[in-house]
RNA sequence: GUCUUGUUAGCUCAGCUGGUAGAGCACGUCACUUUUAAUGAUGUGGCCGAUGGUUCGAAUCCAUCACAGGACACCA
């Protein structure tokens, strides 16, 4: 059972014994009026006097102990909250009449939540302390915590208790400040410039706005299937239709594939869409985007990520055929030559699907050779129209699309491009993905006719832009796998081996 | 999906080519009123991820499974 572990069973007996001695190992009745943080800065000028002491402050703090050191008659305890962490003396001669020997050193231990009054001092090693007056027990911890020196360290472990992880390493809280600050800043950063945070579905009747295998699930009432959206970008530009001129939205979407250091199945990202604009615009509101995100969260611009160093102050933009001869190092001559690309990249023993078409070999080569030489930020420009079904073709070579992809550290953080608002093509090109589907692509995109319906209405020309958040975050905090970014990764479940093994058996 | 590494006490980890399971921390008991992973003494603690096989004998060798980490493939 959840308990049967001695050292919870013996914690649990202690709880129990302080009920006894009429005191609540879940009292309710904090009278905290200050935080670690604030005690440490506050207090800082102790040191300078005389007795290393102000003994007419008084403050309350609470937290968690995290160390404690027992010595006879007096002790010394790691006491952390939020904000930080303070030691606190107590000394039995300055409790209450056999507190100290009764309850404190029966019954206290680390884990435990607490709270003690006192006033600052400074000890002989020079810390500034807590000097304990009354000491109250806040909330008993039945379950140890882990070493106190190592901590946790088993990444198991540390996803599926992220409670644990958090309570025992503090930079993993640190990573996650950042990501609230992350999203709190893009939304800001939207508003500012005038656009309007609007919510759409996440059961969606078609799972619409991107390639990928939706999870499905079932709505009782209407007796029908409904998809967790795997994008919203439908929603939205129906809304431009609708006059709204700039709008976003930062969510979650979920897909139902496979899960690795950069594939979560739910994951947050934003997606905005500004009417009367072009791709071109986009690429200057996405560098705004990073000046104001470094800004705001006072991070150096160049930042380290693992190996690599990233300069967040040296954006460039280069056409994606240019790029493969320019930084891919591909013979510039083959480049638009389907035969010629081909036997290169068999020459480098790539094998090459039959029936790739020119566009989708000239991805393979920037996927091959480009991709990962993109360490500055680079915004790669004019996708060739076959691998850009979505996109809007440039007026003056219709065999390139109005878009852009943005590269940080080898890895896509940003896809975007002026929008296709011709409902008759729209209905043409989701008819071809019809075919692919009726071919074996089961994760051609689905034929929303009440989509190009929208679009027959009239949206006004528009560009749009979507960035994976959590991919963003690993590369502001030096993390490498998605897990560490989100507070609770998904997981496998744990089997109940017992449960099991009795069923198959019996 | 493939390959690869791992799974031993609450936590961090040892355990060689098979011979009755080890340490540190934590916990219990004792000592200790300025410690910093406090210290000293002493004690408790294990179905060695699961199932099967080889063997007189398996934490150790083999197979299958589960979960996890990493790499690759697929995928925005």
């Amino acid at each position: 059972m959840i308990f049967d572990n001695k050292f919870i069973q013996q914690r649990i007996e202690k709880a129990k014994l302080l009920k006894a001695e009429g005191i609540n190992p879940y009292a309710n009745d904090s009278k905290r009026n200050t935080t670690i943080e604030k005690y440490l800065n506050v207090n800082s000028d102790v040191v300078n006097k005389e007795n290393k002491r102000d003994e007419h402050r008084h403050y309350t703090i609470s937290g968690r102990i995290k160390l404690l050191r027992i010595m006879g008659k007096a002790s010394f305890l790691q006491l952390e909250d939020e904000s930080g962490t303070v030691q606190v003396y107590v000394a039995r001669d300055h409790l209450p009449e056999d507190f100290y020997n009764n309850i404190f050193k029966k019954y206290i231990e680390v884990g435990d939540i607490i709270e003690v009054s006192g006033y600052p001092f400074v000890t002989g090693q020079g810390e500034l302390s807590l000097h304990a007056s009354e000491f109250k027990l806040l909330t008993k911890a039945i379950a140890p915590l882990p070493e106190k020196f190592h901590g946790i360290t088993d990444k198991e472990t540390r996803y599926r208790k992220r409670y644990l992880d958090l309570i025992m390493n503090a930079e993993v809280r640190k990573t996650f400040k950042i990501r609230s600050k992350v999203i709190s800043l893009t939304r800001r950063f939207f508003e500012d410039k005038g656009f309007l945070e609007v919510e759409t579905p996440m059961m969606h009747p078609i799972a619409g706005g991107a390639n990928a295998k939706p999870f499905v699930t079932h709505h009782n009432a209407l007796g029908i299937d409904r998809f967790l959206r795997i994008a919203p970008e439908l929603y939205l530009k129906r809304l431009i239709v609708g006059g709204f001129e700039a709008v976003f939205e930062i969510n979650r979407n979920f897909r139902n594939e496979g899960m690795d250091a950069t594939h979560n199945p739910e994951f947050t990202s934003i997606e905005f869409y500004w009417a009367y604009k072009t791709y071109k615009d986009l690429i200057k509101i996405t560098k705004e985007y990073f000046e104001y995100l470094f800004e705001h969260l006072n991070l150096p611009t160049l930042l380290p990520y693992g190996e690599l160093e990233v300069n967040f102050d040296n954006f460039t933009e280069i056409p994606l055929i240019e790029s493969l001869s320019s930084i891919g190092g591909v013979p510039s001559e083959i480049v638009n030559d389907k035969d010629k690309i081909i036997a290169f990249l068999n020459s480098k023993n790539i094998t090459v699907k039959p029936g790739m078409n020119l566009g989708q070999l000239q991805g393979e080569l920037f996927d091959e050779f480009v991709e990962e030489k993109l360490i500055d930020p680079t915004f790669i420009t004019e996708y060739p129209v076959e691998i850009s079904p979505l996109a809007r073709r440039s007026d003056v070579n219709p065999d390139i699309t109005e878009r852009f992809e943005l590269f940080i550290a080898g890895r896509e953080i940003a896809n975007a491009f002026s929008e296709l608002n011709d409902p008759v093509d729209q209905l043409g090109r989701f008819e071809g993905q019809m075919s692919a589907k009726d071919s074996g692509d089961d994760e051609a995109h689905e034929m929303d006719e009440d989509f190009v319906e929208a679009l027959s209405y009239g949206m006004a020309p528009t560009a749009g832009q979507g960035i994976g958040i959590d991919r963003l975050v690993m590369l502001l905090t030096n993390e490498h796998s998605i897990r560490d970014v989100l507070l609770f990764p998904a997981m496998r479940p744990l089997s109940n081996d017992e449960n099991n093994a009795q069923g198959e058996e019996a």
